[in-house]
Order: structure tokens, then C-alpha cells, then sequence
DNA sequence: TCGACATTTCGCCGATAGTCGAAATATCGA
DNA sequence: TCGATATTTCGACTATCGGCGAAATGTCGA
């Protein structure tokens, strides 16, 4: 991931709504819901909703496929660690002692 | 961290200067580097670039100390630390397969 | 085919962000 | 103290973002 790619998935997650989407679609995986039932969830119009939705998925945050009426959206999570990959690249010029914790960081997140 | 500081996090690095900024002071280390020299690198004038110095620093993002006439920036690894904590929480409701891959993108963080 | 449901697109509006020149503040050496 | 250097603050302007109502599009069951 370059720097205009990744100012792009900064953008689209540096917004309440937009991140409780993605966080919400994170968690609930690969079957991921469909964008009425999201709209409900997070409490927003759905016709603002679909704004949201298709910056993230332009971010290359989510991903959306068409069920019947519905169109169901998912995380995206190779677009997700290219953006985590992009924020650690470099980030310790060799210093180790600095971004190791950034390893347990990763770790914890399947500890529970 | 809440998901308004992760926001103001991800705003202040929603931006191609600054997120370029924050790169660099994470790349730098602990030293830290001169505002003026800051601007010099990132091709920013002086006063625009204080305000997007601000800007980081309030996200929880950088640091900074006087050293005479200069104002050394440095990045602030706990913040960065607790950002991508956030992003990775409750990732994979567990799943572990899903986010494992998180671990190695932190520590190819060192691998060079 | 027609009506109902799900989602998206459009057009408008107010609010906010980003940039710049100019002026203010802070520190140091002479 | 004075002038030079480094950085920040201020004020104003423009561009972009976010939200809404209304209308359009797509899909299915009868």
C-alpha cells in the first residue's frame, strides 16, 4: 500500500459512523450484513448509510456482494492488514525494542 | 482508547502531509527532529505545518520538547500503540485465523 | 406486469478543514 | 538590550465533507 491508498482508508475510517461500521462488519465477519440491518444498528439514515458504505468500500475496507433485495457487506481484511502493514512499515529503523509490543498488540486481539 | 480518540487519531493522520509527518518521526526514533526541519522535509511551510503539528499532537499522536530555539517533534509510540490496539479489537470474534496474520505484519515490522 | 421492499443516486445546504500572509511569541548571541 | 532565528497564532478565504428529502434503480412475489 502506498501513501495516497492509505490517506484514502484513513479517511474513510476517521469518521464515528464509518468506523462502527467497519468495526461492527470486523466483528461480525465474513458473512457480514446486509446494509439495511447495518443502517438499524448504527442508527443512521439508510440513504447516508449508503454514502458511508461506498466510501469504505472505495477504501478498500469492505466488500459487498447482492443477495436477493438485500446487498450484504463485509470486512475487507486483506484491505485491512495492507493498511496496519502500511502504519508498522519502518516504523523503528532497526530499533526492534520500540514496535515489538506492536506484536502482542496483534496477539492480544484473539487472547479472549 | 474509545472510539472518538480513534477517530481524532485517524483524522489527524487523514491527510497526506501529516500522515507523511507521522512516518517520519516514527521512522526517526526518539530523537525527534526540529519543526523547521520537519517543514524542509515534507515541503510545508512553517506556519501550516505547526498547525498540523498541533494536530498530531492532540491526537495522542507525537510529542514534543523545546531545545532552545527549537521545538523538537518526536513520534509518541504509546498512542501509535494504542490506535492499532483498537483497530484490532474484538477483529474476529474468535476466529483466530482471521487476525493471526495481524502478528506477522507487526513483526515483519523488524524483520529488515 | 405490478406493487412492495431494499438500496442507491441526486441536489441542495450548512459546517468544517486546509492554506496562506501577516503579525506575535520565544530563545539565543553579540 | 537588540537583532536574528525558530515557531506559533491570527484572520480570512476557498474547497470539501456530511446530512437530508426526494426521486430513481434493482429485485422479488403475486
Amino acid at each position: 500500500m502506498l501513501l495516497p491508498e492509505a490517506v484514502d482508508a484513513l479517511s474513510a475510517l476517521a469518521h464515528g459512523h464509518r468506523l462502527g461500521v467497519f468495526r461492527l462488519l470486523v466483528r461480525v465477519g465474513a458473512d457480514g450484513l446486509p446494509a439495511g440491518e447495518i443502517a438499524r444498528e448504527v442508527g443512521v439514515l439508510p440513504n447516508t448509510l449508503s454514502t458511508h458504505l461506498t466510501i469504505l468500500g472505495h477504501a478498500g475496507l469492505i466488500q459487498s456482494r447482492r443477495e436477493g433485495r438485500s446487498v450484504i457487506y463485509s470486512a475487507d481484511y486483506d484491505g485491512m492488514r495492507g493498511l496496519l502493514g502500511f502504519l508498522v512499515s519502518d516504523c523503528c529503523a532497526g530499533r526492534p525494542e520500540i514496535c515489538a509490543p506492536l506484536a502482542e498488540v496483534a496477539q492480544s486481539c484473539c487472547d479472549k
